[in-house]
DNA sequence: CTAGGGTTAG
């Protein structure tokens, strides 16, 4: 839920003197109450609304209760709202209103509960903020009753009532019921139709939705979003370019939508034409983009694009810095990594679970385990995939013992491992020998939490068993494994063959490798290496012949660095580059 | 009512 905080107004200065009258005070504080406010602002607008006696009238103290929630301050404005004795009907929605657009709808459901038990009024405003909040939620039990009371107090007519519970019904997968009460509505306005069919999405049920659809007396914007959206999520993309290009008006999110469909398949071409291509664009649009070139690995292009949108009229948000550091992660940009760092806690951006997650992994990649520490320390919650992030990191660094700490305080903090926590604990194990460590996660795994291994944890297996130098059972774990042998497994112990120099089983294990994936370069350089090691050097030249003869030509190493702000790629063998006379002179120097 | 985000074996 983006922040709807910030930026805060400085408060008006008002004087308590002699000439303010108590009327007077009640307006500057009712004004002060119109726009959300810092923490520290609420704290001393409250302190004025007890010191002026305010507090009994219902006007103020209501306006500071809904300023509170929608502050981001729903923690403050329930110290407030359990204050006062009697909370009246206003009060709670005020109250309800906070939770719901604060995306808290269990708390939501927990105050209309005590709102039952007080036996205090409902209004339709209490039951469309409730219904909205158990259709978040699925709880049908809460729903259902809600649309009791509402028939019972003859809130049938209110179609914003109406159009919750048809969304209530169809998040809780019961459409048939939504259909009931939508027949029933005799006035529908167009967000009613369009509940209506994003609910038939919603239960996948795709034949209902277009037909509702196709009835519908006048479409908005929204309907043919709708419709867009849900040819995407069908995978039918020509279904939903035609609609795009048929309907009468395309807003923002027509655009996104389109461009989110091409970002799904991997379409970074078409998802730039449209992006170049939408009138208007907003944060959105960036991150889609942006996201869609680093899923793609195309790093460089996105860090160029986050350069963009820095001098445009959009301001990043949680989601586009989640989006970008990835990108400097990969490339190593430390420097760029550090700035968003910097840049995230300068402006409004939150320090949620992604973003944390986003800057571990980042400083992990880019080899700063010390601030990939600092902000997993500093950070405020934390979850299964924050941890794991963390493990990962210190497993790759080499630093077992810190990852076996992490895990402890996982368990001790009662967040859950799962599959993935398994593999960074692997990981560190087959980094530095433990044998005995990682046979003992692997046993706990399964055994203690019921995760079946993937290939992934058979790697780390064959890996750390490899490594240290019992190549005969990671040849036969790869035998016995439930699962195909991935290549990846046969290419790590191919790796363990060279490093205990056992030429007889590389061989086995490389020939096998080569009939897996014949158009894989690295297996044959990895065979050719260990012959030549071993001294059969014309093994070795009858492969790299083998090599020519197939058309296999190895990849090159590509390897990038960060320059004046910008990231430079370099290939090996590439002699292209207009300083590589420079280039080559400098490393003379550095050697 | 509609669009965007994090961890995974060499």
């Amino acid at each position: 839920m983006a922040s709807l905080a910030p930026p805060c107004i400085p408060l008006q200065t008002h004087t308590f003197d002699s000439d303010s009258t108590q009327k007077r005070t009640e307006e500057w504080l009712f004004t002060s109450l119109k726009s959300p406010r810092t923490p520290t602002q609420l704290k001393s607008l409250h302190a004025h609304v007890i010191k002026t006696n305010l507090a009994q009238n219902d006007l103020v103290l209501g306006q500071l209760l809904l300023c509170s929630s929608l502050s981001d301050s729903t923690n403050y404005a329930r110290r407030v709202f359990d204050s006062i004795p009697q909370p009246k009907p206003f009060f709670y929605n005020a109250m309800l209103k906070g939770y719901s657009q604060t995306g808290q709808p269990r708390e939501a459901i927990r105050l209309y509960s005590l709102l039952r038990a007080n036996s205090v009024a409902s209004d339709s405003y209490t039951f469309a903020v409730v219904l909205r909040s158990a259709s978040l939620l699925g709880l049908i039990p809460v729903g259902e009753e809600v649309h009791g009371l509402v028939l019972k107090m003859g809130f049938d007519c209110n179609l914003i009532v109406q159009t919750a519970l048809i969304d209530m019904y169809c998040a809780c997968g019961f459409s048939s019921y939504a259909r009931l009460v939508f027949d029933r509505i005799i006035n529908k306005d167009v967000i009613c139709w369009n509940t209506m069919i994003s609910g038939y999405v919603k239960c996948a049920e795709f034949g209902r939705a277009r037909e509702v659809f196709d009835e519908m007396p006048t479409r908005s914007v929204s309907s043919w979003n709708i419709m867009v959206d849900m040819y995407c999520e069908c995978r039918d993309i020509e279904n939903a370019r035609r609609l795009f290009d048929e309907m009468p008006d395309r807003d923002v999110v027509s655009w996104n939508a389109m461009i989110s469909a091409y970002a799904k398949i991997g379409q970074c071409e078409d998802v730039r034409w449209l992006f170049d291509k939408m009138p208007k664009k907003n944060v959105v649009s960036w991150n889609l983009v942006i996201s869609c070139y680093v899923h793609n690995g195309r790093f460089v292009e996105a860090l160029e694009l986050f350069r963009t949108m820095q001098v445009s009229d959009v301001m990043p948000n949680e989601v586009t810095v989640v989006a970008v550091l990835p990108a400097c992660g990969h490339l190593g940009a430390l420097d760029l990594g550090q700035w968003i760092h910097g840049y995230i806690s300068r402006s409004q951006i939150k320090m949620d679970l992604y973003v944390n997650t986003a800057l571990i992994n980042m400083f992990g990649k880019c080899g700063s385990v010390e601030e990939a520490l600092m902000v997993f320390d500093s950070a405020i919650e934390k979850d299964t995939f924050l941890y794991n992030t963390m493990i990962d990191v210190l497993a790759m660094h080499g630093k077992a013992e810190a990852a076996f700490g992490i895990f402890e305080n996982m368990r001790g903090a009662g967040i859950k491992p799962n599959d993935v926590t398994f593999v960074g604990l692997l990981k560190a194990c087959s980094h530095v020998g433990l044998v005995n460590n990682g046979m003992k996660y692997f046993k706990m795994m399964t055994e203690e939490y019921g995760l079946i291994p993937k290939v992934e944890h058979f790697g780390c297996i064959v890996d750390l068993l490899g490594r240290s130098g019992y190549l005969k059972e990671a040849h036969e774990l790869i035998k016995h494994m439930p699962m195909e042998p991935h290549p990846i497994l046969l290419a790590s112990l191919l790796s363990a063959c060279r490093l205990h120099k056992n030429v007889r089983l590389a061989e086995e294990v490389a020939l096998q490798l080569v009939e897996l994936e014949p158009e894989n370069c690295g297996n044959y350089v990895l065979l050719s290496s260990i012959y030549s090691k071993a001294g059969r050097w014309d093994e070795a030249a009858k492969l790299r012949r083998m090599m020519k003869d197939k058309g296999i030509m190895k990849k090159p190493g590509c390897s990038s660095i960060e320059v004046n702000n910008g990231v430079q790629e370099f290939f090996a063998g590439d002699r292209d580059h207009p300083q590589f006379n420079e280039i080559m002179e400098m490393l003379d120097q550095i050697s």
